[in-house]
DNA sequence: ACTTTTTTGTGGAGGATTGCACAAATAGGG
DNA sequence: CCCTATTTGTGCAATCCTCCACAAAAAAGT
């Protein structure tokens, strides 16, 4: 196999360039460069060219990058020229919000199913879902094999919901409850806390 | 003066330190060590030990932290041990959300305002909130002093919303339209995009 | 056809970050 | 009171990351 390690630090600048190369698309533009990109999402054009070139050579010297192809090629190194079915745990206000979203389209992404464990929520529709009882998480993810699930549930029960959607084969977690998970290798998880984010900033001001 | 300069990587980790001493608060405990924090965070005890030795010496050899004091002296370095007044632009999905999030409490941050540009939206409750016209965005941000704002407006509208933020004294954003906003340095932006977030690891599925 | 301009891909230097390992300090037990 | 077990703060080595600078290639201009 020689496939040399990426740095995870490069993967995730990866889904910055597409949705940067996305928009391009949307403004019908074709072709763009490495220092154009740069400009517009703060990072150096070195840094860009660089990162791009640990998967292959996809520009041109000269013009640039076919923004067209480039977009195809991120899309397939990210495993999103598929489209993988999400679940969200949670109909909370937040959980809600995400089920309705409308940004996941044409990103390789859609929500599959919405859960939450109040009675007095079970049954009743969340946009285009119809909320199910977390009871049956475990069953209803192994059996639709899904492996990305978004927890917006309270955080006292973040940690037992995450070990049930692991059992049940998920892989992935987007967690919005303000806690850290603890799963075992194997599983990623990724966080979600609008204070996280605004503390990081209130330093500086 | 000689003020060293912290890098950024170290003060967007306070933030999750913080939130687990908060946590462990909560749970009634009263000291904890580099270790401990470390195991639950999944960042190495040295690490944690060098983050906080650049802003001072909060341990005692032996016995670790007192959780109590270490998190008050977080609150201190993040500037939230008052509370920043935050407004809210975009009172669709998201906004509303966020509006209504009990998350912000005893951390520093309380939303005081919601905009919308949309006239059916104006005047209705948002939560505790009465939604304001986006017209009046400038004024009276600039009226109250406010520095924080969370964009929550489609991607369209962002930037424009976020330049009427500017020019009204905002100085950190947080940004949930999955766009790159353009700003003049003084001004901090952070951003959040479920989907980034989620193909940061269906590359590794 | 030749020159100039643009832009990629990359070697490598320089800088930033992480983590090892240890002295020093403290607590606890007997 | 001494010995053992903990745990901090930090010097330093090793690793990781960023960016400069340049050859090579392509396009555009003359």
């Amino acid at each position: 196999m020689g496939a040399k390690v990426i740095p995870d630090i490069v993967v995730g600048r990866l889904p910055i360039y597409l949705r940067a190369l996305q928009r391009m698309l949307e403004e019908n533009r074709k072709v763009t460069s490495s220092q154009e990109l740069g400009e517009r999402l703060g990072i150096s054009a070195a840094q860009i060219r660089k990162d791009l070139s640990q998967f292959g050579e996809f520009g041109k010297q000269g013009t640039g990058y076919s923004i067209e192809f480039l977009a195809e090629q991120i899309n397939k190194i990210l495993k999103v020229d598929r489209v993988w079915d999400i679940a969200v745990i949670g109909a909370g206000d937040i959980g809600s919000a995400v089920a309705r979203y409308q940004g996941f389209a044409n990103r390789g992404l859609r929500v599959a199913m919405v859960f939450d464990s109040d009675p007095a929520k079970v049954g009743t529709q969340v946009g285009t879902f119809t909320v199910q009882d977390s009871q049956n998480i475990e069953k209803v993810i192994r059996d639709a094999g899904i492996q990305i699930a978004m927890i917006a549930t309270p955080s006292q029960t973040a940690q037992l919901v995450a070990e049930q959607l692991i059992t049940a084969g998920v892989k992935a977690i987007l967690n919005y409850a303000p806690i850290n998970l603890s799963v075992p290798d194997g599983v990623r998880v990724q966080y979600i806390d609008p204070v996280i984010h605004l503390q990081r900033m209130t330093y500086y001001l």
